[in-house]
RNA sequence: CGGGAUUUAGCUCAGCUUGGUAGAGCGCUUGAUUUGGGAUCAAGAGGUCACAGGUUCAAAUCCUGUAAUCCCGACCA
């Protein structure tokens, strides 16, 4: 292409809007606009790498048996109402009505219309397993659209879908999607980390987020330091602690512990006032959390210096839907203020602990009436819990569920995710299959998703310099940027012209610096664009000679012409090869 | 949804306190001189100051409302 008439709208002012560097460098380098709210404009360089993206995961999609299908973004209220999920989904669906007044959602994902679609189609055990996948924009209504294409508003997502005849297939399906993945990341160039995620009410026992790491992703991972175990800490279980260490109530009298006493704590508001103002330690303290799990009120018990885990919460309630209770459910139910809600005296009201509440001696808790706490507080011995189980967030010290390694923490961003469904959505819609002896049976199902448009600026999070992006070849927009330093110079000119025919007809992809800008714009602008190899007419070029500069490492080549095609070739390979370091 | 901020030229911003003919840099157009890391000089084009209402002889500026965009928070009682 040459980039004298091409629509490359470069900046050089930082957007007053982006503070990601990501974001910020596909502005800057005239990749994207925005138009609304986490709704973004595709230039034509974005489009090129967006393509590339689609092209290697149509192509694993296929190796696995993948078909490709398009189904609609418009789609009835009916549908999503069969699954409950138009009113799990809420506020997250964008919804519109017709001009008869009838309800539509814009997809926010496909599960309904796949699962609809298949079970009116497939009647037979005979056509089992399928794959269906999808590339398409997707639409869903954040609470709060930032850090560009990261969350937006509308974006580009492949989906996968898979049928299958029994848990046994699925889980085929399911890895021959996990190596899939694995391939896919691996082509694309991103540095990435397969790891275990919540896997929520729908159960299943393997759900994989694939993450590329990254110090702006909105997702904590932990993984641990001796052994492959890794896990976005929704999921990352805590391990109960040693069973000496839990008190009982027989062992309990000989200790010898002081009784229990109120003490006044006027105004505290957080657990951390509350241990200054009673020279404790936060981890002494047994904070009070009241949610309401499908609208039953529950008190869970947290240990100070620990957090709640919401995730983990609703699982061990088996609950659909898990929220903090508001203040006024708190007064009415307690009789008191949040701060000063405990688990002492109360009857009626389900209480379930964190494993750690099980340890703890001496401790802290609200008393149920405003401005007073109890300390010397001993679990068993003044109040019941129901149920102790891993309802906290893994922190840094915990140790790894496998092998009790120290477990490390690292932010990422989540870019794909396996997912077994099981039969939630085949149940629901009614997906069943004649078995060979003509038995219905509800389909098995799996779904499987890679953030196309989030991939494109994960990519530019993981591999950029203060010039600019540094694209992995695989997605990069061009393969080679040639650059006339002195459009004015015939020479040079008619040399670079040369050259542009010449690369295009040994296949390569050429962006033509062919703009009558000065030399030092037209690197700038290259820098910024980020594509990996860069050849250079210049001066030298009139004794035959010229540049090749790899914009990763900034190493630079002169060559002859005949030393060029075959230099690019080697460079190209060995860019290739290179994989976007860590963050 | 709660809190905060912003909105003036294509972009980044000043002007507002103290009301009186709309500003700068970058970008864009034209010309000259330049020509290997975002050139210099000269001449230009470009704005319903987010929108609506109000106060005033007079509003970008003061008041009220609305909207858009961004940030923080929405589990930590």
């Amino acid at each position: 292409m040459r980039q004298s008439q091409a629509f490359i709208p470069t900046m050089r002012e930082v957007p007053r809007d982006a503070d990601v560097v990501s974001h910020q460098l596909l502005l800057r380098a005239g990749y994207i606009r925005q138009l609304s709210s986490g709704v973004y404009s595709y230039l034509p360089l974005a489009y090129r790498v967006l393509n590339k993206i689609m092209r290697i995961v149509q192509e694993e999609m296929d190796a696995i048996g993948g078909q490709a299908v398009l189904l609609p973004a418009l789609q009835p209220q009916e549908l999503w109402q069969a699954t409950g999920r138009w009113d799990d989904y809420g506020p997250l669906m964008m919804k519109l009505k017709d001009r008869h007044e009838r309800l539509f959602a814009l997809g926010p994902t496909h599960e309904e219309v796949i699962t609809a679609l298949v079970r009116d189609e497939v009647k037979t055990y005979k056509r089992l397993p399928l794959i269906l996948y999808q590339i398409q924009t997707k639409y869903r209504d954040e609470y709060r659209p930032r850090f560009g294409l990261l969350r937006g508003r509308e974006f580009i997502m492949k989906d996968a879908y898979s049928f299958d005849r029994d848990e046994e297939g699925l889980d085929q399906s399911y890895w021959a999607m996990y190596h899939a993945y694995e391939r896919i990341f691996q082509r694309l160039g991103l540095s990435f980390r397969a790891v275990e995620a919540d896997s929520g009410a729908i159960g299943g026992s393997h759900n994989h987020e694939f993450m590329v790491l990254s110090s702006v992703g909105e997702d904590t991972i932990a993984y641990c330091s001796a052994c492959d175990y890794a896990a976005n800490v929704e999921r990352c279980e805590v391990s109960p602690p040693k069973p000496d260490t839990v008190i009982r109530d027989d062992v309990l009298d000989a200790e010898e512990l002081p009784p229990r006493k109120e003490v006044p704590t006027p105004g505290i508001r957080t657990v951390a006032e509350q241990a200054r103002m009673l020279g404790l330690k936060e981890a002494d303290i047994i904070k009070n959390v009241v949610v309401m799990a499908d609208g039953e009120p529950v008190l869970v018990l947290i240990r100070g210096d620990h957090q709640m885990n919401e995730v983990k919460v609703k699982n061990v309630l088996g609950a659909r839907q898990v929220e903090m209770a508001s203040e006024e459910d708190i007064r009415r139910l307690f009789q008191t203020s949040p701060g000063f809600v405990g688990p002492i005296g109360i009857t009626g009201i389900k209480i379930i602990a964190d494993w750690a509440i099980s340890t703890m001696r001496r401790a802290s808790t609200g008393a149920n009436r405003d401005d007073w706490h109890y300390i010397e507080v001993n679990p068993e011995r003044d109040f019941k819990v129901d149920l102790y189980a891993d309802l906290r967030v893994a922190m840094h010290g915990d140790r790894c569920p496998r092998c009790d390694a120290p477990l490390q923490f690292t932010q990422g961003i989540e870019v794909g995710h396996v997912f077994k469904l099981g039969s939630k959505y085949s149940r629901a819609l009614g997906a069943t299959y004649l078995d060979e002896e003509g038995i219905a049976r509800e389909m098995i199902m799996g779904s499987y998703g890679i953030g196309i448009s989030r991939v494109m600026q994960a990519a530019i999070e993981q591999s950029h310099d203060a010039e600019g992006i540094i694209w992995p070849m695989a997605i990069a927009p061009f393969e080679v940027h040639l650059i006339v330093a002195s459009e004015q110079d015939e020479g040079q000119r008619s040399l670079g012209e040369a050259l542009y025919a010449e690369l295009r007809d040994s296949g390569w992809e050429v962006l033509y610096d062919d703009r009558s800008e000065r030399a030092g714009v037209k690197f700038k602008d290259a820098d910024l664009i980020g594509i990996p190899l860069r050849v250079v007419v210049g001066k030298d070029s009139a004794q035959g000679l010229f540049e090749i500069k790899v914009r990763k490492t900034g190493q630079t080549y002169k060559v002859s012409r005949n030393e060029l095609e075959p230099l690019l070739r080697n460079l190209k390979h060995d860019v290739s090869a290179l994989v976007a370091d860590e963050d």
